[in-house]
DNA sequence: GTGTATTTGTTCGTATGTATC
DNA sequence: CGATACATACGAACAAATACA
């Protein structure tokens, strides 16, 4: 199960990347496998108190760097997309 | 000179990209060189009546290709970003 | 089959911060 | 200092795709 999703607000790092940061380990320690969903963009809201926008800028970061990939009215996905 | 940058509403192609588009065009054509200044922000603001935000998105879709870098207080400029 | 809820996608407007000139 | 320019973040609205009772 999932560690808690947090932003540090103090920080000098943007809090999207803080999020995006935390997702990308999410992932690449495997703790999120490929084809397995990560929480959802509201989930992501409640657990760190960002906004919608913000978070989607997060995950945008990963969909960028091919980590993750995104199916509209489903959610988002570890790995490639699949064909 | 650059041309007007403008933006088809009815298109379904998102505004974004359309204007991310345009300025790509303007950079792989040579039309503005490295180390040339795009319009600013606001400028692209009047010229295509989208909002600021959606500019700035359309210029991060550069940013992460790598076509263009941005200094704040500046601009944004044409190529990768100096040393 | 028809809603209804959930989820991602796009866009806007605003506020505030930081850097440059 | 004041004006300009990019950066981050929020909240809201609406659309479209998907899932499910």
């Amino acid at each position: 199960m999932p560690r808690h999703l947090t932003v540090d607000f103090r920080s000098p790092t943007p809090s999207y990347r803080q999020l995006a940061d935390q997702l990308r380990d999410l992932i690449t320690s495997g703790e999120i496998g490929p084809g397995e969903a990560l929480p959802s963009l509201n989930r992501m809201v409640q657990e760190t108190g960002l906004s919608m926008s913000t978070v989607q800028r997060a995950v945008r970061v990963l969909l960028e760097e091919g980590l993750v990939y995104t199916v509209p009215g489903r959610g988002v996905y570890a790995g490639p997309r699949k064909p």
